[in-house]
DNA sequence: GTACAACTTGAAGTTGACTTCAAGTCAAGA
DNA sequence: TCTTGACTTGAAGTCAACTTCAAGTTGTAC
């Protein structure tokens, strides 16, 4: 139990990561824990807050390797203040606001495209892939694609 | 080359489709092919509608086993018609509006709460993980996610 | 008829973010 | 002291969507 450490399925469950995330989250640096002497890991309080951060990060969508590198921006030595937090989250607005637009680009694009049938037309750029081919070189420039997508949890 | 037939490459380069990608997606049964006597595989046409809808469809945010799902409710016999594309796509302006607006919903609370630091604060959904656990069971609720997000191409 | 690019296959590898497993050790209440 | 749930580890597995590889075959321009 107690006063100011506290165990893994504490962390857990007050986290809402599984035990076997917070082992790989340590092995990758983003957060650390104090050991018993048998060797079990303790946990200090603030590493809620930093877990509070790596979900926010992960749901902006941002990868581990980034997480850990705006984390590795944080002081050592102190607790981060609240300006700390908000200097290394502050791109996330911007980042979000690009997905979005990207997003309601795709979707307009829909409107005038897929929606409408003309897949099956010869001038629509979704059904005449040849065009686009050489014009954009992939089939990846048919449509803008969402900013930093991630796989389900 | 030529006619009404197509070889691996040239749907590659029309479709912007990797060939290996094209041979993956014959497998998972989203497309098919004639064979030459010699075995080499032979596209017809209607294959590139067929990409072309697998590449919206990927872009919406369509799983692989989802796509599939969809052009198998295709008629077979003929080729499709532009109200069978427009019938089976119906679907993904609505995804596309609930995704947007799962993305606005968090960015607004980032505004909210990240964004001006209250990360370190104790009434901060984000900074006080144990409430949220408490309340809805993991920190994957902690804010809205995206809906159906996707690997990097 | 020959060269050679393009094609074929199944199997294994890749990436990111974890989870699962097996086999054993620790902590703490009764 | 005993019991039992919580914990430990490294290694391997998972998922999606492909890519890469090796080793051999085919198609066609010359």
């Amino acid at each position: 139990m107690s006063s100011d450490v506290l165990t893994v399925s504490q962390v857990a469950e007050r986290s809402g990561f599984a035990p076997s995330a917070l082992r790989f989250y340590e092995r990758q640096g983003l957060i650390s824990a104090t050991r018993t002497s048998g060797g079990q890991r303790r946990y200090e309080r603030a590493v809620l807050r930093r877990l509070a951060f790596i979900a926010a990060a992960r749901r902006v969508g941002l990868t581990l390797d980034e997480i850990g590198e705006a984390l590795a921006l944080l002081p050592d030595g102190r607790n981060p203040t609240k300006a700390d937090w908000t200097r290394i989250s502050r791109s996330w607005r911007s980042r979000l606001d690009e997905e979005i637009a990207a997003l309601e680009k795709l979707r307009d694009g829909l409107d005038g495209c897929i929606g409408c049938g003309c897949l099956s037309l010869q001038r629509c750029r979704l059904s005449n892939p040849n065009d686009v081919a050489a014009a954009a070189g992939t089939g990846a420039a048919f449509f803008p694609s969402p900013l930093h997508p991630r796989p389900e949890d």
